[in-house]
DNA sequence: AGGCTCATGTAACCGGTTACATGATTAT
DNA sequence: ATAATCATGTAACCGGTTACATGAGCCT
């Protein structure tokens, strides 16, 4: 439910192909939406069948031929309904999936060292992202947007790149704390092993 | 794909009915992997067609009858596999996906004020969730067990309701200093305001 | 009488993944 | 040559959601 909407939302900044939406999604929202090329153009294609967008077939002579998408009136409100849309259970987390801590949940019966091992790697994958968010919110801030409305929007992706960065940044603490706790753990035997 | 291993997992513990995992996975690994209790009885269905897992039916006469599931040899296997198996692109986070982050993003043409309420509330829902999952982290730590199979479960239990509070604490801190953000980019409307 | 706990399912739908398929132009 | 960038799609599948459907026994 909330691709078509992504989509939505970065043709409100200006036209575009199925292709740049889909640099667009892996260079701003990836973290939190990973979206697969393919299924953009498949959103497309029903977001079109809706009347949400509509397309307009540009020729070129030195590349291949592609289709422009941009909002229609109706995109454009369904894209407003959207933003003001908020579930109010708390919902937000109802969406959250993470296979990573299932297993660690359920590694009760391996051996402690191999947790480590994984909780070693899954904070080695939280750092490198958090390179990459870093990179981001720091070119972000280092060029200032001149018109308000990229500022606004620029604004805004600071805003969600700072949650990536704090995300990565606890999810290496926790799993450095871990780690430590697990070793405790492997040292100290229990009270009465006999 | 972890659904049906969280079941596995489960069922490893001891055998159990759909109802029995519904309450199990509600009360413990909820905030990770929300399951419909609907999709519980799907999925036992297919690892029982499987070979995953076994059932026996249990005649009561006080309550209704019910379906005992065991796992099965080759389910310990499956079970055991998937424990191992660990992802090494940074593909950890490729399954997040967050709507919620995807408005924040998106509301750059929204008023600073409605930004803010839903941050608000946002903060609160993760207080709340907080508080839960301090209740469990209180409660697994007040109660140890006595066999070094159970402790090890809660502490594994541990390590998970650990990142969820760490998570939430994350979450209320970015939501608090994002409202500040936005309060200051409020009041200062700009260098050349013309 | 009404609500809670116990208990198990089905059917329609859909968003998304995986894998496959194609092909032009430009730069190295 | 060959790799990268530009560019667009299809088909099979599947995990999960939403909504619906049922019904016994117990407690107040």
């Amino acid at each position: 439910m909330s691709l078509s909407h992504g989509i939505l939302g970065f043709l409100s900044y200006e036209p575009m192909t199925g292709y740049d939406l889909a640099k667009f999604f892996s260079s701003s929202v990836n973290f939190f939406w990973h979206a697969q090329t393919s299924q953009i153009y498949l959103e497309l294609g029903k977001l079109e069948k809706n009347g949400m967008v509509s397309s307009e077939q540009i020729l070129q002579t030195e590349k291949p031929n592609k289709k422009l998408y941009s909002l229609t009136p109706a995109g454009k409100e369904e894209l407003q309904r959207w933003l003001k849309e908020n579930k109010d259970t708390p919902d937000a987390f109802k969406d959250y999936k993470s296979a990573f801590l299932m297993q660690i949940f359920f590694s009760g019966d391996t051996s402690e060292t191999e947790t480590m091992e994984r909780l070693q790697k899954f904070s080695s994958q939280c750092q490198e992202i958090f390179q990459q968010l870093d990179g981001i919110a720091n070119q972000l801030q280092s060029t200032p947007e001149k018109d308000p409305v990229s500022a606004r929007r620029a604004a805004c992706w600071a805003l969600t790149a700072d949650f990536g960065k704090r995300y990565m940044e606890m999810c290496t603490q926790w799993a450095q704390d871990g780690i430590r706790t697990l070793r405790q753990l492997q040292e100290t035997p229990g009270p009465d092993q006999t």
